[in-house]
Order: C-alpha cells, then structure tokens, then sequence
DNA sequence: ATATCGATTATCT
DNA sequence: GATAATCGATATG
C-alpha cells in the first residue's frame, strides 16, 4: 500500500481571502490537494486535503446555517476564510471553512487528510502508536479525528482567519496537481443526503468512509 | 429547568 | 454491523 502519494512537500504559499469568497461547491473541488498547516512556535504540522463536503447555507437543511445567525452560527454569516468548528456527540470537533460573502453563510467541512508534517506529534495528540505504515490512517481519516490531530477546539479555533500564517492555522498551496475528483453525497447527514456535495481525491487512501460503500447487504 | 439531538468514533460481535 | 459514549446548542415548558 502506498500511503505518501503527495510527497514530497514544496514551499507552500497561503490562499487569499478571495479563494474563499466563492460558492462551497466551488471552494470544496478546488481545496481538494491544497494543505491546512499548523505552526505552533517552530513546530509545524501540515496535512493534505483529500476529502471536504459543501454546506451550501442558509436554504441547505443540513447546514448549521440553516438555524439562522445564531451565536453558534455566526462564523458562518461573517466574511469568508474564517474557522468555524463545532462540538459534536459529546466528544469531536469539526473544522468548517466559511465562504461566500459576509451576511451570506456557507462552508466547507474538512473531513479527511493526509498527514505530510508532524507526524510524531500528530500521533500523540490522537493518542496513537505508530506500528506500521497503516496506523498512519488513524490519524486524520474523518473530521473528528482530523481536529484532535491538529489540536482543534471551538475556545481555541473558532473564528480564527484561515488565510493569516500569524494565526497559526492556515490553509496554503504548494503546487500539488490534482489527479482526479470524485463526488458523492455527503455523510452522516438525514436531510438533504441525496445531493452530491462530497468531494475527494479519487483513490487517496486517507479518505473516509467505507471502503466499497456499494457493497452494501 | 429539562429534554432532545446530532456534519462521530471506538469497540465490541 | 451494531451500539455506547458524551455534552453543547437548541427548543420547549
């Protein structure tokens, strides 16, 4: 099994606001095989995307925005390339993107990516023994487990500026080509879960999910 | 004040 | 494949 199909690691150069000011579905295909890195002091862990989904805002039932502007929410209707993480099931954290403009919510969630920096302390955060090539898979396959990698908390996160290095998480490029893309329906959603609005890189072994989701009996 | 419900994961069988 | 764990946000009384 070849796990570092994205190695090795140029400069990475941070994405602008305007990157993100932009519809979900758009900025979902195109976050796809950019890095979300996190520099902490002289540490820096980094990662790559392989896997989003699109909440499209206020008229999509299964995006947060469709409460309204709500204390919780309000990340959401702000101006794009803001952190908006959510605690979920009493245990997990989940990092969302927002996009479009200011007073019009909508988002990206990260669900999956592929560790390239930090490795060591990214197993540690998720409190992992790394034996063999396949435990790197438990790092940062789905949203939840993504988030304790990097350290993820809404008192921490929320709300922090996505495209600012001096916030010290960030999202950049480093020229990675992107092979192919894959859509499907979003996961783990009861309303709105037949439109597709999941994006991964086709193949990538970081992305989560069944592995033969046809398969099913 | 209290009840309900998750954009999930780990840990069983 | 099935389910328990776990708690903040939200709705309702």
């Amino acid at each position: 099994m070849t796990l570092y199909t994205s190695l090795p690691l140029r400069p990475v150069r941070q994405l602008d606001r305007a990157f993100f000011g932009r519809s979900p579905r758009r900025v979902a295909r195109e976050l796809l095989g950019k890095v979300l890195v996190r520099d902490c002091g002289k540490l820096r862990l980094a990662a790559r995307i392989v896997e989003v989904e699109a909440y499209l805002g206020e008229n999509d039932p299964a995006a947060h925005a469709a409460a309204g502007n709500t204390a919780r929410t309000a990340v959401l209707f702000g101006p794009p390339g803001y952190a908006y993480v959510y605690f979920i099931y009493g245990n997990h954290y989940c990092l969302n993107v927002s996009c479009e403009r200011e007073g019009k919510a909508g988002s990206v969630l990260f669900r999956a990516l592929e560790p390239l920096l930090g490795i060591e302390e990214m197993a540690r955060a998720r409190k992992v023994t790394l034996r063999s090539s396949r435990d790197l898979l438990q790092l940062t396959r789905g949203p939840g487990r993504l988030a304790e990698a990097f350290g993820i908390t809404r008192t921490r996160d929320n709300g922090c500026d996505l495209t600012s290095q001096s916030s010290g998480l960030w999202i950049g490029d480093d020229g990675f080509p992107t092979k192919g893309i894959q859509v499907t329906p979003r996961i783990g959603i009861s309303k709105a879960a037949d439109q597709p609005l999941r994006y991964v890189l086709a193949g990538n072994a970081f992305v989560s999910g069944r592995k033969n989701p046809a398969a099913r009996a």
